[in-house]
DNA sequence: CCTTGACCTGGAGTGCGCTCCAGGTCCGAG
DNA sequence: CTCGGACCTGGAGCGCACTCCAGGTCAAGG
């Protein structure tokens, strides 16, 4: 086991077929091999991959970021510097983005109790 | 203290002007005031609702279904059953976000440790 | 009186991230 | 031999949530 048709790497990988085909595109899939009539064959790195890429995209980094960090994976160690700072980066922009729907989910809640009939009367 | 000219609330509610005004046409904004030459006045209402807004926004509820529940919240307390289960099922995909958030914040902190040199050595 | 600047309107434009489509190739099952 | 179905390509289209623009109004300051 270690190459999956497209149609597999899109539910292993839970990108669309299409997406995949995009992110071929654009340039954050590097060399996806073929077979003798042209059809995509992904590898076990490739859906490992594939799931570093959509954790960045569920975290919610752009596409663009993405790209650059998949052209420093494309480099070798002299490139580690660059990767670290950006996941570093990344990382506190999650921290930043948990901690805002955390208190935002406080207001919800709080909001939930008062339509349970148990809050205080506030606006709408 | 009680009205605000738009940029005093743009400023005030993190909005900006144009999307007041937007959200004001679609119908997010029921009644803001006027003054007579016809400019927007927001109270202390609607700086408060504009808060519930951003609220629901930024935990990442559709335009469409922050629209549902103004429509509800025009009403009177006869749809608070309805708001209630709205916010509810709002609350629970907000958790889940978070919960997905955090899971994947670990694989990126792993790969962290990677590149700082302490990590067993992996896929790209 | 004139200018400035904050505001108004309707409507067009933008950026992102896909998603869909037409038209074609290839391969295995019947 | 034919058919169906998974796949291919380049490029158009879409949904969302704004954001920008042209052209106009109004009130206050110099």
């Amino acid at each position: 086991m270690s190459s999956y048709s497209p149609a597999e790497t899109a539910e292993k990988s839970g990108f669309s077929i299409d997406t995949l085909r995009y992110y071929e595109k654009i340039g954050l899939l590097g060399g996806i091999a073929r077979n003798a009539s042209g059809r995509r064959v992904f590898s076990d790195d490739d859906l490992s991959w594939l799931g570093m890429l959509r954790c960045l995209r569920e975290t919610g980094m752009p596409i663009a970021e993405m790209l650059r960090y998949s052209e420093l994976a494309r480099g070798g160690q002299e490139t580690f510097a660059e990767r670290l700072e950006l996941l570093q980066d990344h990382d506190r922009r999650v921290e930043a983005q948990i901690r805002l729907l955390r208190a935002q989910q406080k207001k919800i809640k709080w909001k939930i109790s008062f339509y349970s009939g148990k809050g205080v009367p506030e606006d709408d």
